[in-house]
DNA sequence: ATGGACTATTCCGGATAACGGAAGAGACTT
DNA sequence: AAGTCTCTTCCGTTATCCGGAATAGTCCAT
């Protein structure tokens, strides 16, 4: 039996392996036992078991007392080295701590990944509505007021690669059809900022406005609120103050 | 020729590698070479470009269009689910972000990680003191606020066998003799926070104070700033009020 | 106690996929 | 055109990874 290939799709290298299991913590709880990881990974047990103590040897992996095993910090910490942590998310995060103390509500920030929304931070307000986006987690471009910005800003051919796609609608709010949608982009062009109603969620709405490096949409910034509380002029003023602070300070270095 | 066994002290499993590959970054710039990758993992060239190769195929590594090597969104991504980033950072961002408004000054997040001070966040003052610490980073324990917080209330053979090492001197004013050190750390158990001044860096002083959970010290919330500025019984008095709110954040699950 | 269901760990023979030296391909300088 | 880089591909060897199977540990119900 040739032990690379198991019938199902799976990892292919042994390095392919290790990313495939930590992988495995994007979808789940921040906490795996071994037989969770060997299911969520498709490897078998022994495999696993394996990769899995290769992992912690190098320190990308713990195991807990509970036999739980988790991120290490060896990990966490050359991830911080990441352009999108060190070169955006450290120089907003200012912007976004003075944006949080002037609204109150939830900020984030994020850039395109993938066809995705990538949250790069979050200030989750005690005084706000909770929110489902997370840092480091992605979310749907069409149904986030941040992912709107960042898919409007895009070449035409990216977006009409993205309109043709199934798109999910999480609230019956959202808005899927690709023409609705493909219009509500180009008003997020003219406007110069994005709106939500309770396209992600009940009761929440969103602002966002894009932040631009060298005439390029680079990452979007947000306020997600009640949706009484939504005062998009105000908001909208606000933020794009805080974008326009965050570009400038990109680029001086 | 044995090939997993190069002479010097090498990585020894191929999981083992591609850490030892992602290693390279944290000592480094954020952007490599193929050829500093090799060089600094001391692995072969055409080892390193297979692993790197690899790495790239998982979303770990990404290649620039100047050939460089990054750190990719997946393993940033992942990363985000680390306890210390998921149960701690988002956890306590509101309150630093708060902390940052009311002092203006550079405020920082630090745990115990393998003898030194892991910073899990900071938030860098535009109106405040350049600062060498950075997210994802590690400092000494005896010449940093947090860090003497983080050493002063750990069980009594951890110090002393910290105290037992070589302890380094960035400045003139570092504290690096055993005795003088460990009557610091005893005064920061009395006063309950830890006082820094010009130990890391000349001109610069800090301020520290302990979160505790369940009667343990979790981490250290600490105040960098220029000498001048120091006002310690004011910056004492609003970081403990912090913790203890970063503290509940984190009981309130 | 006994058994069953589960998770975790160790063993081991087989063959694959990882290994790295060497040679080739670019790119840029002298 | 020769030289000096860095990067990429090739390829024979075999060490290392593979995963089934058996063992050990844990927990719960009977």
């Amino acid at each position: 039996m040739s032990p690379a290939r198991t019938t199902s799709g799976a990892p292919v290298s042994s390095i392919g392996r290790g990313i495939a299991v930590l992988a495995c913590f994007t979808s789940r709880a921040h906490a795996l036992t071994l037989s969770e990881l060997s299911a969520a990974s498709k490897l078998p047990m022994s495999s696993t078991h394996r990769v899995v103590a290769e992992l912690v040897t190098g320190g990308f992996l713990v195991r807990g007392q509970d036999k739980r095993y988790r991120i290490g910090t060896r990990l966490w910490s050359i991830a911080q080295l990441a352009p999108v942590s060190e070169q955006l998310r450290e120089r907003a995060l200012p912007t976004l701590a003075r944006l949080y103390e002037e609204t109150g509500e939830n900020i984030t920030l994020a850039v395109l990944d993938r066809g995705q929304a990538l949250y790069v931070d979050r200030l989750v307000g005690e005084r706000s509505v909770p929110i489902v986006s997370r840092s480091g987690g992605h979310l749907p471009l069409h149904t986030t007021g941040v992912g709107k910005v960042l898919l409007a800003y895009q070449p035409k051919e990216s977006i009409e690669k993205y309109l043709g796609r199934r798109l999910e609608r999480p609230t019956p709010y959202s808005i899927a059809d690709p023409v609705k949608l493909e219009k509500e982009l180009a008003e997020v062009r003219t406007n110069g900022y994005s709106v939500t109603r309770q396209e992600m969620t009940p009761g929440t709405g969103s602002v966002a406005v894009p932040i631009v490096r060298k005439g390029r949409t680079i990452a979007a910034v947000g306020v997600v609120a009640h949706l009484a509380r939504l005062d998009v002029n105000r908001l909208v003023a606000t933020l794009q103050q805080a974008a326009a602070s965050i570009a400038k300070e990109l680029d001086d270095h």
